[in-house]
DNA sequence: AAAAATGTAACTAATATTGTTACTGTATGG
DNA sequence: CCATACAGTAACAATATTAGTTACATTTTT
C-alpha cells in the first residue's frame, strides 16, 4: 500500500460530483462508487474542500456540490490539493562535508527536480474536469448500449 | 520514510563516477560520499548495471564504473533505472460494477496518467549526466575558492 | 426527538524505504 | 597460497505512509 491512489480517487469523486450539477452527494454514496468507506472518501473531500474545489453542507440533507463550474477545474488543481508531497526526495542523510560533490548535490538537483514537476504540472493542466465528465459520458453510454 | 530517494541517491553515484573516468570506484568510497551504508549504494548500484548504465568488478581491486559516455545518458535513463513504479496509482478497490462511472474511470485516467508520465520523462531527457558533471564541477571549485 | 449527514480522532494492517548485520563468492597482491 | 578488499545478496529492524475501520461529536432536516 505505497503508491498513492488519492489523486485517482479524487478525480473520481470530482467527476462524480460534476455529473449532478446542483445536487448535494454524499460521502456513502461516492464511497459505493469507489467501493470503500465513507471516511475515506470524507478525508478527501476535506482536502479539496480546503482548497476550494467544493462545498459541504452538514444536516440530514447535507453532502458535497462543486465550488466551481467543472470547466473552470483543471486536473492539476485536484492534484495539488490531494498530493501534496514531492515528486521526488533528496538523499535523506546530511552531506559529507568533506565531500565537495557530496555538498553540491542537492543544489545542482533542485532546479532538475522543480522542471520534472512543472512539466508534470502542465500536462495535467491541459484536461480540464469537464473534458474528463464528457470522455466518461460518452464511455458509459456506449458500454450501455453495448 | 515513505519519499523515494533513490533516483537522487543514483544520479550522485553516476556522477561521482563520471568524475573519475577509467577509474573503478568501490561501493564503500560511494557510501562516504551519500552518507549511507556501502549495502544501500550496493542495491542501487545493481540497478543500474541490471539496465546497462554501468560494469561492476569484483575481487581485491574491483569497483563500479560507466558502462557508457556521460553525455550519452540521459536523467531519464537513471530514472526508469531505479523508479520502477508508476507515478500515480489508481484507486485499489475493484470497480462497483452496479455504477457506470466507477467502472470507466480507470480508462480514462489511462492516457491522463500516461501523458503527466511522458512529460516527466521528457523534461528528464533534457539532461545528461555530463550536464549535471559540469555543474558540480562550476559548484565546487567555486565553492572551494570562497 | 429521531434520522442522516459531515467532521475527525484513534487505531490496525499492509507495504515501502532505508539502514544494518552477516554471509558467500571473486580477484588481487604479497 | 592465503589474507585482503571488494561485489552480491539475504534477512532483519526501524520508520513512515496509505487505506481501511470504528467510534463519536456536531449539524440539520423531518
Amino acid at each position: 500500500m505505497a503508491a498513492n491512489s488519492r489523486f485517482a480517487m479524487a478525480t473520481h469523486i470530482m467527476s462524480a460530483m460534476a455529473m449532478k450539477p446542483g445536487e448535494l452527494v454524499s460521502s456513502t454514496f461516492l464511497a459505493e462508487s469507489l467501493n470503500t468507506n465513507p471516511v475515506v472518501v470524507r478525508r478527501i473531500l476535506s482536502e479539496l474542500q480546503r482548497v476550494g474545489l467544493l462545498a459541504t453542507q452538514a444536516g440530514r440533507t447535507g453532502g458535497a456540490e462543486l465550488a466551481k463550474k467543472a470547466s473552470a477545474i483543471t486536473l492539476y488543481d485536484i492534484y495539488q490539493a490531494v498530493d501534496e508531497g514531492e515528486l521526488f526526495a533528496y538523499n535523506p542523510n546530511d552531506p559529507n562535508r568533506s565531500c565537495a560533490l557530496s555538498c553540491e548535490m542537492k543544489s545542482v538537483l533542485e532546479p532538475i527536480f522543480a522542471s520534472a514537476q512543472e512539466a508534470l504540472s502542465e500536462s495535467l493542466k491541459k484536461t480540464r474536469l469537464s473534458d474528463v465528465v464528457e470522455k466518461l459520458a460518452k464511455r458509459c453510454s456506449s458500454s450501455r448500449r453495448a
